[in-house]
DNA sequence: TTGACATCGTTGCACATGCAACAATAATGA
DNA sequence: TCATTATTGTTGCATGTGCAACGATGTCAA
């Protein structure tokens, strides 16, 4: 085998996204998950509670996160348990649940979301000039339709 | 709320890498997950398996691939169960395991390899410029000791 | 030599996750 | 109206995953 058939794991791109994304998330998520113990799943169900006011379906969540329909409804579920959010059925569409945050769960997000902002400027601050490119990149990586027929 | 409070998780970098990375990493694994029907740690090993030319031990993978060591031991079980990989104690250190594609593990990386190589071109047309910055961005994220005290 | 400690890889167990099937409700059209 | 189809959210089941404990082997120093 010459060097030019080695297989560089290394200059992978999918697997080096998948290493630097497992890292800043379990880096940000060891914070949150040892001082407030909610998961990923969770943390993005409850950002976009927030961010929407509450009064959210699944669907709604579903179209806006990467999560699968199921995932949403048994993180909603264990939130529910928790005390951090409400279910209720639509009054217009019955198929429809209702999510929003209660009091606990807005009063928690108060508390998570500093973390995150300063994480965000701590990524932006490691990265410095780096952190244009990359958000170039993951724009283009992330915009809609980003699998062309090719 | 005022609109300065909202937190925006398609602005937040962790949350963007992880869907990218997810996106990426699908992408290419359908393709040989439905040909090949091998999973993502498994295509892991592989390639290090490949890339090392054989006779290379659990901990060995361990440091040079993001997997933890049970992943790594089951992984190499299912792959020498398929026959694709052997297990044989190392004479050396009879703690250690050799692990080694089989001909059947090299004809499969043969097949595999191209696809690889076919999808980073892909990704590397679809980004254009924005490729050169993705890769500086990644490369300081994922240098070691990216979590400097801070 | 021997005892304490370190390293390597595996595994039991509990929990998480993915898939496909499902019940409930709504929309559509003959 | 009523039958058919689509949509929403949940769940049973099989599989995957993470953690911590473990046995086996090696290392090192008293």
């Amino acid at each position: 085998m010459t060097d030019a058939d080695v297989f560089d794991l290394d200059r992978f791109t999918p697997y080096r996204l998948a290493v630097a994304a497992k890292r800043t998330s379990e880096e940000l998520a060891i914070q949150y998950r040892t001082r407030f113990g909610i998961s990923i799943p969770e943390w993005r169900v409850l950002v976009h509670l927030e961010s929407a006011g509450g009064d959210i379906s699944v669907r709604d969540i579903e179209a806006r996160v990467a999560l699968e329909k199921y995932e949403i409804s048994r993180t909603a579920s264990r939130l529910e348990e928790r005390g951090l959010v409400t279910k209720s059925a639509s009054t217009t569409d019955r198929r429809l649940i209702r999510l929003a945050l209660t009091t606990e769960g807005r009063a928690l997000m108060a508390d998570l979301l500093p973390l995150a902002r300063a994480y965000q400027e701590k990524i932006e601050k490691r990265l410095g000039a780096a952190f244009e490119g990359l958000e170039a990149a993951l724009d283009q990586l992330l915009k809609e339709g980003a699998n062309p027929a090719d």
